[in-house]
DNA sequence: GTCTATAAACAGATAGAC
DNA sequence: GTCTATCTGTTTATAGAC
């Protein structure tokens, strides 16, 4: 019963409390909004006291901010890694193949995983409104992240990885991947689908993947339909 | 100065007094979110009293119905007219253009006009949120909608509306509309454009009529690439 | 680091005068 | 149909005991 033991234990359940917290927060935030989302109702959620968000983030605003930087931690995991670390070899058909490897993870993570709906929903709701929170997600996730398939599809094209086309085909494919999880209940209902199961994201994960190799195809170098 | 003609002024200001409201209110409920607005915002924004959203519409949940209803005569009149009331005659090229121009009318509404901005932010909080206003939404604009390009597509392509494929592809061309004006913040700042003007959303318009083409291209009947 | 208690502001709803 | 005034409950933030 040292005060060091004592302050150990403080120290891990702390940073354990953080942790719940951001993860309840994100989960709320993305269900019901930032504002519509009450600090007890946080504090509840993560088994902690209203008065730990002040403590631990100095109150909501600074909650929303440690929310957005793991999410763009977990983004960054699971579709970032994918395609900033993969070598195509100047092979436009490896190129390809990377980013419809890419883009299977993300329907997995997005339309698979049930906390990714509101993660997602979070995501959204903080880069439509310009900010401290837009700044961070931008540098450190989207522009990297489409910089890099655009690489891949100038490759897979033979086209300049910036050439305006490019920009805005892999901004259609970031759409067609997005809708599914945004769109989910609309889907469901006219799919008349119960779940969104390994079965019918392999039905979503091959038209999309479809419609890259279709977009490749009709902007390869020197063909104009 | 009769009682009949201070009634008809009465009548008049209070029906003008509603559209203000419910004008106001989708702006705001889009911009903040449902719960994130407060009566007495909206009523400010609509020169109008507190009170008056009581006597209007009940109170608060009853505006947020009287904003979908108008949200969903909106996008009946932008895009549903267009593509109900067309008719292709059988042919498939036609039964396409007439897609193309429904998708050119939706870019058009969505990302050329400021106030679609809060419209699509509140249709797509109330969409992620099953409930009364969900089912509105869907039996009255999107189900109806999807079915009919559907049709278009399942002619364009020479397979049935229903195949799976035409379904799940015909929401990719949605997501593809949708993500320019969800993710407008970061397609600006990743294309360098300050707005978006008639240039940008005819380079917009060009890419996804392109991937529209290309998906009916390679999914035409017999052809499996 | 966690807790209770409370302060100060703000929410939606409504009663009643006009 | 519009207004003021007010009721009741909830919000974030914080002071201070442990």
């Amino acid at each position: 019963m040292a005060k060091g033991a004592w302050n150990r234990d403080a120290s891990r359940a702390g940073e354990e409390t953080r942790l719940e917290l951001v993860g309840a927060a994100i989960r709320l935030f993305g269900a019901k909004g930032f504002e519509a989302t009450s600090t007890r109702e946080i504090a509840a959620a993560a088994n902690a006291n209203i008065a730990s968000i002040a403590y631990h983030f100095g109150g909501k605003e600074g909650l929303r901010m440690a929310c957005a930087e793991m999410a763009a931690d977990q983004i960054g995991r699971v579709i970032g890694e994918v395609v900033i670390q993969s070598d195509p070899q100047g092979d436009p058909d490896e190129a390809l193949k990377i980013i419809e490897i890419a883009i299977t993870a993300a329907l997995n993570f997005l339309v698979g995983e049930a906390r990714a709906q509101h993660m997602a929903a979070f995501i959204l709701s903080e880069v439509a409104r310009p900010g401290e929170v837009f700044e961070k997600l931008y540098g450190q996730v989207f522009q990297p992240v489409h910089s890099r398939v655009c690489q891949l599809m100038g490759l897979a094209t033979g086209r300049d990885p910036e050439d305006e086309v490019i920009r805005l085909g892999v901004f259609t494919i970031v759409g067609q991947v997005l809708y599914f999880r945004l769109g989910a209940h609309i889907v469901a209902r006219r799919m008349d689908w119960d779940a969104f199961g390994p079965d019918e994201i392999a039905s979503i994960r091959d038209v999309v993947v479809g419609n890259i190799r279709a977009f490749a195809a009709s902007n390869k170098t020197g063909t104009r339909s």
